[in-house]
DNA sequence: CTGTTAGCGCATTCAC
DNA sequence: GTGAATGCGCTAACAG
């Protein structure tokens, strides 16, 4: 390990004072071209690379974003975070990821953790029950994901054009005995936006809502299948892809395979594992490259104004 | 946003010189105990947070590890990158993660970048045919994790003893014609090293071992599955729960669900669809936990012992 | 035990 | 156009 150089070594070699390669390290106009192209010689030959502590201290940012997920073993959101951190690499920025684990406490302790690395944004995946205004000392450097909110800016998903999407589908196929699983309705988005969405497709289409909810796991989702079916039902939407592989493999169970499953997410496994299944993109992948673009337009020109996008989603079949 | 208090702002409030205010944050021992109260009472009162950027200039590191990982969406991976974070921000460190996507090129790519960053360190989390001398430019400050190295500190699974155990598990249970479902064999763990594993345990138990290999995919061992069967097969057993997975629903479609099926990494979701099926835990989330450990006693103590650890695994039945 | 001093590497004045 | 001087916030060496 040999230790790195630092501009006034560069300056010296080049014979030249530090402040002139501190401007053509920043692109300074102001520097006559030889000068500059016999620095810039120096820089290349030493593999010369100013030291991003020295310049974050300097310009008092940190060049760190931080990233607060709910679970990396989630899907929708290792899923996002890929796309966001392309996108954040692309443009210079380190990520400080944590995960809250559902949980406002260990998003808390992370968000004090963040302030203190003093990270120059936040992009926070919300939760059911998350309490956004923890993120107000970052304000108004910091972007939401997967829920809405007034005072931040926020990348969302089309909750309710998801569920619309796969009703129609069940509709048009001649289905009239939808069911729906939905979670708690606490949750704003994949609960109650979602079986919003469905009660509102049944009342104008005529038919008579059969709707129950569990909580988000394969296990629950098997177990709530046997409270929703009736003797009629001919198709079942659920609220994400986890929930209709419960229901999959409990309609597997009971040799109902008749009945159509609907689910949102679009996850490998629920195509692989029922084919037949058909399930909503829901535009991870974009909603992440989506946030991370928002936060630095919001770091780089001082925009203050909120912005507020919706993912559009589109529906997949086999 | 109120400009961040300093070090020297809490002197002045204090009543002290900076130095105290610096020794009392790094829990210098020669303080009075009045003094250090006293200034502790101010950092509290304001929630001072010293500057992290000001501190890796001082202390010449930057405070960032680089993580490569293959890919978020693996369970493997990201479960182990839970642990990993969790050790390292413990410690004060931030993450800068990035993806690999088995790509070589990808990863020199990222570990250019990250050497620009100045990382303190690298942890690595091997592939099928990476090349681990990109790295060099970081030893000895880098833990590989997931494949054995001889240059550098090593975090490895247990692979013959995950195949060893389920093998035995199925021995026991009285299969005799136990096939067995692997990948490429350049890859040295997950193909090679399992599969050999397979191999001894045939030869020294007096089995005809019974081999195929395809691509790491639910699709392919689906497919790869009629390859494997014959009408002795009792027990199947896959270097992978993802093989796992495709094999077990090709013998359900096939209606050969009396054949055992084994698999390797403990995912929820072999245990959910296919619950008569056994698995190997690896333990990855301890095994992230001790790469992390591992690169900050690098780091730390300027250790240069390289260590190799292999991860214990044990046997998950119903 | 505690205050004073001197940089860490860089970008930004301000002179020339 | 360019160099010298200044200070970002912090820690370590040196005095008391």
């Amino acid at each position: 390990m040999t230790k790195p150089l630092t501009i006034l070594d560069i300056a010296r070699l080049a014979g030249v004072g530090k402040s002139t390669v501190s401007r053509v390290l920043n692109h300074d106009a102001r520097v006559k071209d030889s000068t500059r192209a016999k620095v810039q010689a120096v820089i290349d030959q030493h593999g010369f690379l100013p030291s991003k502590s020295a310049r974050a201290m300097r310009a008092q940012r940190s060049g760190v974003v931080g990233v607060i997920v709910a679970k990396l073993s989630s899907n929708s959101e290792n899923t996002a975070l890929t796309g966001l951190l392309n996108t954040l690499y692309a443009k210079g920025y380190d990520a400080a990821i944590m995960e809250s684990q559902f949980s406002q406490q260990k998003a808390q302790a992370h968000l004090d953790v963040l302030k203190r690395r003093n990270v120059d944004g936040i992009i926070f995946f919300g939760f059911s029950g998350c309490d956004l205004n923890a993120l107000a000392p970052f304000a108004p450097n910091c972007v939401v994901l997967a829920v809405d909110s007034e005072q931040y800016a926020s990348v969302s998903y089309d909750n309710q054009g998801a569920v619309t999407q796969v009703m129609d589908h069940f509709y048009r196929q001649g289905c009239r005995h939808i069911a729906f699983l939905g979670i708690d309705e606490r949750d704003e988005t994949t609960g109650l936006a979602r079986s919003d969405a469905y009660q509102h497709f049944c009342q104008t289409h005529q038919l008579s809502p059969q709707l129950h909810r569990c909580e988000m796991s394969l296990h629950a989702a098997y177990a709530a299948t046997d409270c929703l079916l009736t003797p009629q039902t001919d198709a079942i939407v659920c609220a994400s892809d986890t929930l209709a592989l419960g229901v999959a493999k409990r309609l597997q169970t009971l040799n109902r395979e008749n009945i159509a499953i609907g689910g949102i997410g679009n996850h490998d496994m629920l195509r692989f594992m029922f084919p037949r299944a058909v399930s909503v993109e829901l535009g991870y992948h974009q909603a992440g490259q989506h946030a991370a673009e928002l936060l630095l337009k919001q770091l780089d020109d001082e925009v203050t104004t909120i912005t507020h996008w919706t993912q559009p989603c589109h529906l997949v079949t086999p």
